[in-house]
DNA sequence: ACGGCCGGGACCCCCCGTTGAT
DNA sequence: ATCAACGGGGGGTCCCGGCCGT
């Protein structure tokens, strides 16, 4: 019989995972020591070990909800999009997010990935473990491709899987590029050359903006 | 009175540089225990550390002598080279170096750049350090493409800057990329439409290769 | 909700106390390596350190307890039967005390005394923290003469402070004379001297004992 | 065949226990690391070592020196002009000595003595090494009493080896005062009732000064 | 469900003393 | 005789996770 009902549990656990969240996107996987994970989540060591089995499955529990929701947004907008969203937010730091309190804060977002991709050289289980979320948001972009190749608004003379590759490096640069905390710049026309790249054959006029 | 020459302190530098260079892709900055650096280097504690004052200070100077590497490198071949050199070498590893025997593993440079780009995270004081060298590359490449377009080779309805911009997104892309071991799969393909968006305004037919 | 009673919290700490003051009398602040208090003390590195932040304030704790102790006997008994009970302890080694189990051993004590004053040679912050402590014991020295005088058992013709730096002088002397391990001889003799000096201003012929 | 005089090897032999003398003083035994005596003596660990087996080594000689200088004194002068002059050059600090170049600063002094009871009681094999040392001070203290009570200088009620004794715990306490660098306030007069307990059976009155 | 106490492994770095070159 | 380079042991301390009591 719980002693709590199922929703104090689920609100329980995302509580740990945001302050995880913010914790690893802070000082990185080992900076992110138990203590400050108490300190951050505002719980101890035996409440949070007790939602997950040790500090990996934590760890791999946030890059997993991260993952989820990019795979989402992906679907629903478009890696380009991703990438705008994530300049915007960038843009305005402490910026309440307009996507509700669930959001995950843009830097704890970027701290995640790159943390993702440390355990992912130094890892091989880990690698492992990560290689079906990799390929979904892989996957959610080819799909949205296809479709917008559909409808005419990409180019044709190029496989669909490079241009995808193609998207995806680019989103991989912007994840290194903010949160190594570099200047915004002009971040945004190298967007509109991103997207110039995918859409025409030709690379066609910049669109005005 | 120098015990030895200074031709072979440097080679001894070199070789503590090499192997931490390895251990630090290896593992991680965190990873990389002193206890694996003297299995990795060959030299004990005593005498890593009488030549570099500390784990950071060691991990410094690796990461100094790669940007200075690339800087070089980048003004010589540009970006793009850098980074199909990149991709030829991650295809075929432990293929030997044409380069010299001071060339660095593909792979510990791109572990070396992602540490770097921890610690620009977690460290403000080492992002100080840091900016110099950036900002050289920065340079590097802004310069390579001045030159490119005297010579007529780079499109001239966009800034120098966001091209350069541009370029770096693709470099950082590909660093994470390759970092996190992902399948190389067309790369070589989508580092020919960077290379169009950047040369032709109206990006023209894909090169034949 | 605390996991143990306060009780057993504050024993745990005094078992402690007293182990570390058994090491740090044995073998120095810096020879009481935490393995070594480990032994002693019967708790592991995570339990001592739990307790205490760290090896310095395990020291400054055990120090504070030993000066407590003496204010109050130098209060109740003057520092010359300070000196005596001293001497007696240290004659019959491993001689169970007769004020209860807290009664720090004698040898602890003087190896305390003595490293205290290490550090006050070489530690200024620890100088000034240590100085209340060290006015508080001159403190009841002199209000303990002062008491005696009132009652005719101390000599008039010489300041007090100048009787109670004289006491302090030759409790000083009999920390560095025991913790040297030297010979007692004929010390009792010697304090006969101490007292008579302090008693009457002519010496005065030496007390029958 | 010395390659250099043998008087500049006692020269360099003396250069280094001044130097580590101060050190010892200042830092404390394990305080005093290699480098620090180094960097104190002007020279390298090599010279050093090559002059010294080892830091405990060139610790005992640097104490036996001073034990030397103090006997010499104590027979000459007795232990009350010693705590005299102990007092007046702790009272100007700085100040050079008027006893030659060779003569050790009062700080290091004290120091030294200080460490020489931390190891008695920590080391067994040097408290062996130094009791020899420790009874020819004693020695010659009570061959000076000897002297004196035949001058009548000395009362006669009291056991001379009772009234070395007294003596020697009124400098281990002068000793442990100074070395605590606690101030000197009245200490001269504190003497001044040292010295009449040696003198007179019946103390009598204060000396004049 | 939660939290404080505790065990013990491992971390980085310091430190002493040796070696071989000069 | 002197010294830089070096080996490797051990220092204190942090840190993760388990264990009970509440």
């Amino acid at each position: 019989v719980p002693r709590v009902s199922a929703a104090q549990l689920k609100a329980r656990r995302l509580r740990i995972l945001a302050g995880a969240r913010a914790c690893f996107a802070r000082y990185g996987y080992e900076g992110a020591t138990v203590r400050r994970l108490e300190d951050e989540v505002g719980l101890s060591r035996g409440a949070i070990f007790h939602h997950f089995r040790d500090k990996e499955s934590l760890f791999l529990a946030v890059a997993e909800d991260d993952a989820a929701v990019m795979v989402e947004t992906v679907a629903r907008h478009g890696l380009v999009q991703v990438m705008r969203d994530l300049l915007d937010r960038a843009d305005t730091t402490g910026k309440p997010s307009d996507e509700g309190p669930n959001e995950p804060e843009v830097a704890g977002w970027l701290g995640t990935q790159l943390e993702v991709s440390r355990r992912l050289r130094t890892d091989p289980a880990f690698a492992t473990r990560w290689a079906a979320r990799s390929e979904a948001i892989a996957s959610a972009t080819r799909q949205r491709l296809h479709r917008q190749r559909a409808a005419g608004a990409v180019r044709s003379d190029v496989d669909l899987s490079v241009l995808a590759q193609f998207l995806e490096l680019a989103y991989d640069g912007m994840v290194l590029h903010l949160a190594m905390g570099r200047p915004l710049a002009d971040l945004g026309r190298v967007l509109d050359l991103v997207e110039i790249a995918v859409r025409h054959p030709a690379g066609g006029p910049l669109r005005d903006s």
